[in-house]
RNA sequence: GGCGCAGUAGCCAAGUGGUAAGGCGUGGGUCUGCAACACCCUGAUUCACCGGUUCAAAUCCGGUCUGCGCCUCCA
């Protein structure tokens, strides 16, 4: 398996610290709102990324943080005139709801920046006691950026280069430019914790050194998140951890592209922002995650409505295939399967090697999901109910074990229709018997109106919500 | 100014030296009472442009044009 590291730009064959086990650390989002579109990429690469490992029989130990303290949490809770906490609860509640839609599994362990401040003053004073931090008059404490020779080898970035860029704040206080916060003091009204240097709250980088190490150790395997984060985020927790652990910190960086809307940026200002609830208003939310995938994660993916609806229709297709299989597989023939059966399995493990190879270099999922699509191809132009019950479901097994590891669900939500509804699918096929076609018209036409569409297939009358 | 990414059919997109995957859409056909589903056929003599290397280039090298990102909170 190779993963793109962007450590070193290249494609590194992935050999993990310890033999079968992955430790990896995505970097999670800020909860102050309902998470967009953006937020979501990530969390559906990174998702695919574990369920691939998991797949290939690798422990995955994936942590994922919610930061829950942050300037942008306290403005809004002093807008709402309600607590940081509250807000950030109801937003990690939230959250998780929309990844349970997006069929994110939980992370091992989703740790809170505001129940881990002891370990972060822990660290902070191991790096002043190391020279790589200093306090500053009113309890600020930075970290000596100079003092960490590597500091840039994950952005590629010159200390000289980035001074000379003069984007940087000037702070009096600071003994040079570059340094960054770890410790800053409170204002007037915010959430704070003790600590050494003052009544504060920790700086933006050190939360995730601290919860990698607490859940994971010193060295970590892969640590991910979106190509934004790499400068400064990125750069500085190796800054801080690798300073404090005097280890190497991660062994894997990996980074996704950006979600653009109309090939710019998604932003507020723009009005081009999209939160993963909006777009769960008009689709379901498997869609979004089929899109996602059906590109490279590293290249930018532009979202639209026109290619929301290429997706939906993509991945109807691949949900038709399952289920009319699924329902093949009930009246299969119970008998060994035949030379010709065989040679077509032989041909659908062809399908899961080419998905192998896919996700083997670098996750590439938009080759993973063409492999599907072969199968399905495979599947709908191969099978009937005249076939052996192993056959069938022998090909739904494949078919249903690479969707699972795209995190796609094949199986239609169980519904079951009302009566009334049932009354008029009856009435309509006796209308049919009867060869009365512009009552049964008339039914289909009043369902589909209703979000119900039928279909008459050899194996009887079908319906589905759309 | 520094660093970096991208340009492949109407749309999306894979492919990084051996002669262009896959999906959506379009048009035609088969199946069906019709429709939907499904299946078959339909698509780039060509990969932004110009030059070079090579027996061979979408893939390597040089240049040009265009779009985008990071360097500041940001997935």
């Amino acid at each position: 398996m190779k993963i793109y590291n962007t450590l070193t730009k290249t494609k590194e064959e992935f050999v993990p610290i310890e033999e079968g086990k992955v430790r990896m650390y995505v970097c999670g989002p800020t909860v102050y709102n309902y998470i967009h579109i953006g937020n979501a990429r990530p969390m559906i690469i990174f998702d695919t990324a574990r369920r691939y490992m998991e797949y290939k029989g690798y422990d995955v130990n994936f942590v994922s943080n919610f930061t829950d303290v942050d300037d942008k949490i306290i403005a809004k809770a002093a807008a709402e005139g309600v607590s940081a906490s509250e807000i950030s609860e109801k937003f990690i509640a939230e959250c998780k709801k929309d990844m349970e839609a997006l069929n994110v599994k939980p992370a091992t362990v989703h740790p809170l920046a505001t129940k881990e401040i002891g370990g972060m003053v822990e660290m902070i004073e191991t790096l002043i006691q190391k020279g790589f931090a200093y306090a500053a008059e009113d309890g600020t404490v930075y970290f000596r950026t100079r003092k960490f020779p590597e500091y840039g080898k994950l952005s590629k970035k010159n200390l000289d280069e980035l001074e000379a860029g003069k984007r940087i704040a000037v702070e009096e206080q600071k003994e040079d430019p570059l340094d960054f916060v770890l410790w800053k003091p409170k204002k007037d009204g915010e959430p704070y914790w003790e600590s050494p240097w003052c009544q504060g709250r920790p700086g933006w980088h050190i939360e995730c050194s601290v919860m990698a190490k607490k859940y994971l150790g010193d060295e970590i395997d892969i640590h991910a998140g979106g190509e934004d984060l790499i400068f400064p985020h990125h750069e500085n927790e190796i800054a801080q951890s690798e300073a404090a652990n005097g280890k190497p910190f991660a062994r894997y960086w990996m980074h996704n592209g950006f979600l653009n809307i109309d090939n710019r940026k998604m932003s507020k200002s723009l009005g081009n922002f999209f939160t993963v609830r909006q777009v769960g208003e008009e689709y379901d939310l498997q869609v979004l995650r089929f899109f996602m995938l059906s590109a490279h994660y590293r290249s930018p993916l532009n979202f639209s409505r026109e290619l929301m609806e290429a997706s939906k229709n993509g991945l109807e297709r691949i949900v038709n295939g399952a289920d009319r299989l699924r329902g093949l597989c009930e009246s299969g023939l119970s008998r060994e399967v035949s030379q010709e059966e065989k040679k077509l399995l032989d041909q659908a493990e062809e399908y899961v090697k080419k998905f192998e190879a896919a996700m083997d270099d670098d996750f590439n999922t938009a080759d993973a999901v063409a492999a599907i699509f072969e199968l399905v191809k495979l599947i709908n132009s191969n099978t009937s109910s005249e076939q052996s019950r192993d056959f069938l479901s022998g090909l739904l097994d494949t078919l249903t074990k690479l969707c699972d590891i795209m995190g796609i669900k094949t199986e239609r939500q169980e519904e079951t229709l009302d009566a009334r509804i049932e009354k008029l699918i009856a009435q309509r096929q006796e209308a049919r018997k009867e060869r009365d076609f512009a009552k049964a018209d008339q039914i289909r036409d009043q369902l589909l109106q209703q979000g119900i569409l039928l279909e008459d297939t050899r194996e009887g009358v079908k319906w589905k919500r759309i």
